[in-house]
Formats: structure tokens, sequence, C-alpha cells
DNA sequence: CTTGACCTTGCCATCATGGGAAGCCCGAAG
DNA sequence: CTTCGGGCTTCCCATGATGGCAAGGTCAAG
């Protein structure tokens, strides 16, 4: 019989085709760090465990993980990237639902967008007005100091 | 003689111009949760204190608080806004210092909208393929799960 | 004196991420 | 078999700016 102790078994993982945390990372471009985070919070289930207590991942669960990793490339925040797996996830789906999160997330950029872009706006009216020179007098400082003027 | 025990002595200090920290917070728009973490990590003097320990501050006090209100509107880290307080209370300061930080933050201000649009303009194009009704299947979906079509 | 509003400090939470320490494990080389 | 580098584990801390809450002291008005 080959029922061995179960010494060399990170190996016999491996063959079958499951990938440690490092691979894992180096497969998804998810840190280390942040497949243990991920789990901590409930985002992917807890991984699989060698004897050893190492974390094993199966191929479905790196394609979870390129998911998420995608997702946080759009912005999405966690709570919403949930909501996007759930979805994935979920045959009977709307594609409205999706489209609708999708929306969502359009309209808080533009928020932010909009919000840094009146920042620009008012800093580079006043630099422009400012001399940069080696003398003092700073229509910069100015304002901040609330010099109305 | 006059020397009474140190007990109506916040009234004083507010005759004399001093003002506790709601006060301050009021005439500033910075939260005295904010102006106690401000002095805390330096940004601001250690306020000076009545004998019961309340915080006191001096229109002087106040005109910096504002000051710093208006460059965290401008989007300007703590950091930075060290730097321009600095520059500020420096009467032999290089008004190209100033712009110099003021470009700089703008030119960060730049590179985080630029990403944010590049997130939207990926997001819009996905969104704008995705039918968006009942049925479940979705171009966002599959994007995210990798499938490049 | 009581009461309500305000002040104090301190700790925790956010959001997503990185860094580091201490200790165990694996695989290869000697 | 021993050793050694690198990878894995958990746990704690830090970021940046802000809010919230709790326990306790203080002030001012009634």
């Amino acid at each position: 019989m080959a029922t061995r102790t179960p010494r060399p078994e990170l190996a016999e993982a491996r063959e079958r085709g499951f990938h440690n945390i490092g691979e894992a990372s180096g497969q998804t471009q998810v840190s280390a760090k942040m497949i243990r985070h991920y789990e901590s919070i409930g985002l992917i289930p807890p991984a699989a465990r060698t004897f050893a207590n190492y974390r094993l991942y199966s191929d479905a669960d790196l394609h979870r993980l390129r998911f998420i990793h995608r997702a946080r490339n759009l912005g999405f925040p966690i709570k919403q990237i949930e909501k996007l797996l759930g979805l994935w996830n979920d045959p009977g789906r709307n594609s409205a639902e999706v489209r609708q999160l999708a929306r969502a997330q359009i309209a808080e950029l533009d928020a932010r967008i909009r919000e840094m872009q009146a920042m620009q706006r008012s800093l580079e009216a006043l630099a422009h007005h400012c001399h940069g020179d080696e003398r003092p007098e700073c229509p910069i400082l100015d304002d901040l100091a609330g010099i109305v003027a």
C-alpha cells in the first residue's frame, strides 16, 4: 500500500494542480499579503491547507483572485467586489444589476475627479499669479492666509 | 487683593481674546478632533491651557488653523502643509519655493485624475456593451473574469 | 446643587496596503 | 543526516485623515 506519512505533501498537492500562496500571488498579481487579507475579511473562502498549514489554491481560486485584481484596477472597493463576485457566481443574475454597479462606480469616480479638478483649477490660478522668484511676496500664501484682496 | 483661586479662569481668558476648542473649531471649520490631532502630530504647537486643562487658542492660532483648512481644501497632504506653514512664517522665503509646492500638488492631482479617468473609460466601454436587462450574459463580468473574447 | 453642554484623554474603526519579527517548513546541497 | 536559504505561518504596527464612542472632569445657567 502507498499510504505514506504526510510528509512530502505539498509536492503532492502541487502535482494535483494546487498552488501555494507564492505561486498564487505570482499568477494573479495579488500579493500574498493581500490574499491572506482577503481571506481574513471573507472576500475569498478559507484556503485549503497542507498538513504543515500551508495554504493551497486551486485554479478556480486563482481565477477568483484575478477577478478581484481586475476589479480593483477599475477602482471598485471591496464591498462592491463582493457583490460582483456574487453576481459572477449566480447563474440566474440579471446583467442589469452588474451594469448598475459599474454605473455607480463610474459616478463615484466622476465625483472624485470633479473634486480634484476644482482643486487643480484653484491651484493653477494661484500658481499663475505667483512670480515664483526670490522675492517673498506670494499670492498663494496670501490666499491660504485668507487675504482676499 | 484680587488674587483669587483659579476658578473662573476660562471666562477671563476669553475676555483676553482667547477661544476654547469649540469656538476655534466653529471659526475655522476644523473639527475639534482634528485640531487635537494636528497638535498631536506637531502640525500646530501645543495649545495654551487653562488651569482646568482646557485648550486656549489665540487669534493667531485660529489664523493658522484656517490656513491649514484652506490648504487641505486644495488637496495638500499634511507634510506639504507643514512646508507651506514654514514658508508662511519665513519672511525671507522665496516665492519660487511656494509655487514649486503648488505645482507639485497640481501634478499629483493630475496623476490621480488621469488614473481615475482611465478606469472610467474602461468602465464606460464595458457598461456600454452590457445589455443591462434580465439576462445573465454580461460583458462586464466576462472582462473581469478574463474572458478576452 | 443639579443639569446639560462642553472639555479631556484614550481606544477603536475606516480603507487597502506594506513592513517586519519570530518561528516553523521545505528542498537541495554537502 | 545536517545544514542553509528561502518560503510559509501568525501577529502586530504603520500609513493618512477622519469619525465615533466612552468615561470622567468642568463650566454656566437655573
